[in-house]
DNA sequence: CGGTGTGAAATAATTCACAGCT
DNA sequence: AGCTGTGAATTATTTCACACCG
């Protein structure tokens, strides 16, 4: 169980490593809740659905992590991973655009639990600014700027109408964001130094009707 | 341009394609609503971020649908891929948990121009029983199994909460659903013939706290 | 044993580069 | 000229298989 605080160069880190490194996570939160001491890659692996080989090769990428003959231990392992994908720490982030989207994410408890702290809301409409919802307030958008880099704000929970995601955009990055969780279904152009990822529901669901049409063929 | 109406196997085309196919046919409707009639491979490809040699070669899994010389008819590649997704039909849809996720969903008017008809939405709890959010109503989670076979159901978007999602997700496979868009972080289990694909915020959250460490290292 | 870590082999996906069409 | 469609080459990712360790 070596702890490597240097990541290798994470650009020969395989893209669908990082990926499965979230569903590990969620994994070993859940033998840890159980109880259970120890888990071995094949147990790992069929609970997210890949081989034992995959899980071994995606951690070997950061360090040894396991004991031959026995597995991983369930709690070292957490630590290491939240290490890895940086969740190890309190994370400062708001929603920006306060609709249905906005208002859920802000009233969803369990960002907390895992680091994200949602500290404020942000809309133009005049008629929401004031609202509240999971414990935060509607800011008005003219006060997006400046609390942004009062407040250390590194992510934004970008959820505006899709005609109005790249300006905000722009907004978020020249006041100092460091990443974008972009809900419109646009493809945001934004400089090199700013991350970008993106949840888009209408795709997902056209994903879902191709898989569909492509079982039953 | 040809119209090729047996979809070849689908086994050899590559996930990432389909992936894509959903972001080509966004620009390409943006296009058309700009009234341009044509676009070609490196456009279409600035416009979702990879190179032209990627469109083409997505494209020609399905068939030949470009003019050497012009480029893509943008109203044609469109009708082609919404084919090939499987969008150029109405899909019934309901939504199961209607939490704040949930109606956030059913509020979302943009899934029914794209052919997806959210009919009804089903919670357990007897309060949200009888609200209503995007014109369509909550119905009592004992009335679900009825309703699937009842009304054709073939999508539900499954928005309880993560211990309830498994069982939740076996009453949708039994009243013969047949896809599932689940929002719960779980993987479900769930036998042959029924598709899932999952949104997730908290592992998207994660995946960008890494980048934006991986970016600054 | 039972299980990890890891080179080597196999498979998948992307990029190149160019013949051929308009 | 301008651009597609596509084999061939390259690069990325997964799987295999086995040495080695507790």
């Amino acid at each position: 169980m070596i702890h490597c605080d240097c990541v290798p160069d994470p650009t020969n880190i395989p893209r669908p490593t990082i990926k499965r490194l979230s569903l590990y996570l969620r994994e070993l939160e859940r033998h840890e809740s159980d109880g259970k001491p120890t888990v071995n890659s094949r147990q790992l692996g069929a609970s997210v659905g890949i081989t034992d080989a995959q899980v071994r090769k995606d951690l070997s990428c950061f360090g040894q992590f396991g004991q031959p003959g026995i597995g991983y231990r369930v709690a070292g392992l957490a630590v290491e991973i939240r290490h890895i994908l940086k969740v190890d720490r309190e994370w400062n982030a708001i929603v920006v655009g306060a609709g249905n989207i906005g208002r859920a994410i802000m009233s969803y408890p369990r960002f907390g639990d895992k680091g994200f702290r949602i500290i404020a809301a942000f809309d133009a409409a005049p008629d929401r600014v004031g609202m509240e919802a999971g414990g935060c307030r509607v800011l008005s958008m003219e006060m997006l700027h400046e609390y942004i880099r009062e407040h250390q704000v590194q992510i934004a929970i970008l959820s505006v109408p899709e005609h109005a995601a790249q300006d905000v955009a722009n907004t978020l990055v020249e006041a100092g964001i460091r990443g974008i969780l972009n809900f419109a279904p646009v493809r945001l152009n934004i400089g090199a130094g700013v991350e970008v990822t993106s949840v888009d529901v209408s795709r997902s669901l056209e994903q879902l009707t191709y898989q569909i049409a492509a079982a039953e063929a």
